[in-house]
DNA sequence: GCCAACGTTGGC
DNA sequence: GCCAACGTTGGC
């Protein structure tokens, strides 16, 4: 089991429509570290689902609900889509803000590499962040 | 609206 | 194959 983030703007594709479809397609990713990532997602896993821009925080836990596909949105075979479902809503939003602000997860790919839409997550970074939410999973 | 970080493009 | 210019993303 592996865990991810996955950022999205809400206007475009955030969580509530995730949650009004089911089941989304993660399509359009462009950048090859991005695909990388996305191909490597086994279905199962979970995934954070981050809002970037107007709120900037973690709203979720999504699943894996079908591992790698070409793309839809391209015939470029070269990049992939996978299909996300809506796992658990966090009971409170983890700020971008809190979590920088939290020295154990510091190291959070999305620190570092700020642009990048697809990152893994560790097993503890997964799990703090979910207890920042103080959700129970 | 500005700026930093990063990827991509194109000239050489 | 290098590097400058440019475009895009995303935080502030």
């Amino acid at each position: 089991m592996n865990y991810w983030l996955v950022k999205s703007e809400p206007d475009v594709y955030g969580w509530d429509h995730l949650v009004k479809e089911k089941e989304g397609t993660w399509d359009g990713v462009r950048n090859h570290q991005a695909r990388n990532n996305l191909k490597a997602m086994k279905k199962g896993d979970l995934v954070l689902f981050y809002h970037s821009q107007s709120t900037k925080d973690v709203v979720g836990v999504a699943e894996v609900s079908k591992e790698f596909f070409q793309d839809p949105t391209t015939d470029d075979p070269a990049w992939v889509s996978v299909k996300l479902k809506p796992y658990k809503k966090f009971t409170e939003p983890v700020t971008l803000a809190a979590i920088k602000a939290n020295v154990k997860i510091k190291e959070l790919v999305m620190l570092r590499n700020g642009r990048l839409s697809v990152m893994p997550v560790s097993k503890p970074e997964f799990n703090e962040i979910v207890k920042m939410s103080k959700t129970k999973l």
